[in-house]
DNA sequence: ATGAAAGCGCTAACAG
DNA sequence: CTGTTAGCGCTTTCAT
């Protein structure tokens, strides 16, 4: 930088001023500015900046891409930061790696907040007391006190899934969880209660997942072994992949779907859009999260706020091609009647 | 760090000695010290040791999330960087930024070399000359000057499929390729070669696509509007996601796999491995392809080397379920004589 | 084995 | 509008 502020013939702290885009330098100067540095090949060192700067408007991402959703955040936090004025250090959760030390680096690297994305960790001490670093988790596997959380309506989501199957006259709906996934527990119990809700408390079956293919396509497998009369009429899965799974050993066992059995997922992912798995889904906003997350970070660094934030989505049900009527309706409430 | 070194009672630098590891300590000045950090909560600063160390051995990763290849070589890029001294900073690449800008900030970072993985630009001016910041790039989307590449033969795995099926007995074999996606141009070519070398130039039928899942079901859609006999007995998809989408559209149609068709993928991955889909595949070793990257920018960083490296990994085919037999199989070479 | 001092490339606070 | 000055937190070199 000094070797422009030579070229051009004026001080460091004026090129300084002309590429933060600070007010303070003539339209001149500007121009001559980056001019010089495009013919040196100048490029301002973030280290440097970092270092000096009071604040580093930086905030941390702490990921896994096994998930579809978690990608679909990724990418929708670069345009949210950099909305807030934040730039974006990401770092991924590997095996071989652990989370806390990718939330170190993360740190090292002057993270002013750090968001995370289905995590498992709890941050107690990066919290504690004033002046620590804000974490804000984006579904995270539990709940912890000092940090912001974004999550879905779990239970929501998971009763417009089962008000839907119901409405197109399915009785003996059944449910596959996610173990101690994000958000499982919350969506095992909106499930057992959207069933009770309807009368159905006879019809609640959880099968233990864990949000894999692999899951879903055991428990085609454990069901195809019954006699067709024992089948449930549909599936609300745990997620996406989940039901890709299920559907996949379903169909490939010769069953149709939804003629045989309904299925929904959860997710939105792009699997479920997929024309030929075509699957009637939760969907939760990746990209409203993100910016719901970066907002919440903004917030603690630039307004202050101190108390924790519980920031709950609204998630929609996506009707696709995977539901439809049983083949063999239930009567109706009223079928006592007839 | 001074408030370490106040705490121990001894100078700032001796405090660096210790972090780093460095000898010129005392065992029980060591101890101090790190017994005085963690009573601190006492994180070194990145930014400050970027700035003033000479090497800031960090590596710049450019990568995409959308393929699980991709995924594969970043979570192995940590462990290979590690083993040969280097951290590692990511940059995604995604649509709203351009894979330019991306690249400027892991250079701010002073990224000593960058690897790209399946990246579109080409980065002369980053390699021109001496002292240019080196590029390694995976599985690229298009061959360019003065930088490292790591590839996999994909001629050869091609080639390794059209073999397993003509063994199988396949003639009317045919290939989805993936129109300008990182590999695709030489996978086709290698399937137009093996297929010539087989003596089945004839049966040669090239679809486009474009890697994705849909671009297989359309193909699937297409071929499904013929009359059964002009099907081909076995499709080589460019990739596994394609391979997928052709399966799904298929098996939704009511064919069989492989009985009706084969299908072979690209990739081994996952989806690949899935019981359900359970894709005959041409595998990459990702992990390798980071080990070799990472190898070939330390050689430039560490060993001064300034040729550029062509490194080329040979795939192996993963026979599994969805490849089999034809139904009515043509004639082996020597028919004619029965 | 330890300390003193210089400075990495930049920004902030102030002065002109 | 422009220049001067003083560090940010660390590593490095040289001295002790």
């Amino acid at each position: 930088m000094s070797d422009v502020a030579a070229r051009v013939g004026v001080s460091q702290a004026l090129v300084s001023l002309v590429f933060r885009n600070q007010p303070g330098a003539s339209a001149d100067t500007r121009r001559r500015v980056f001019q010089a540095a495009e013919e040196l090949g100048y490029r301002p060192d973030t280290a440097a900046q970092l270092l000096r700067r009071t604040r580093s408007r930086q905030l941390g991402v702490l990921f896994t891409m096994r998930h579809p959703f978690d990608v679909g955040v990724v990418e929708a936090l670069y345009p949210a930061a950099r909305k807030h004025g934040y730039t974006l250090v990401l770092n991924a959760m590997v095996a071989t790696r652990g989370e806390r030390q990718s939330m170190e680096e993360l740190l090292g690297l002057r993270s002013e907040a750090v968001i995370t994305i289905g995590a498992t960790s709890s941050w107690e001490h990066l919290t504690t007391g004033v002046g620590r670093t804000p974490i804000v988790e984006i579904n995270p596997r539990t709940r912890a006190a000092g940090v912001d959380v974004v999550r879905t309506a779990e239970r929501k989501g998971i009763r417009q899934a089962v008000d839907h199957l119901v409405a197109l006259g399915h009785r003996a709906i059944a449910h596959i969880d996610g173990g101690r996934m994000p958000g499982a527990t919350e969506r095992r119990r909106g499930y057992r209660a959207a069933m009770r809700r309807h009368g159905l408390a006879d019809h609640i079956r959880v099968h233990p997942g864990d949000y894999t293919e692999e899951s879903g396509a055991r428990v085609a497998r454990a069901l195809l072994a019954r006699a067709p009369a024992q089948l449930p009429t549909a599936v609300i899965a745990g997620n996406d992949r989940c039901a890709h799974g299920l559907l996949g050993a379903l169909l490939r066992a010769g069953l149709r779907v939804p003629d045989d059995v309904s299925i929904v997922g959860y997710d939105d992912s792009q699997l479920a859009r997929l024309s030929f798995i075509d699957l009637t889904s939760v969907r939760q906003e990746a990209a409203e999260a993100a910016e719901l997350a970066v907002r919440a970070a903004a917030e603690r660094l630039d307004e202050g706020r101190t108390a924790d934030r519980d920031i709950v989505l609204d998630p929609t049900l996506v009707v696709r091609g995977s539901t439809g009527p049983p083949r063999t309706p239930s009567p109706p409430d009223g079928g006592l009647l007839r």
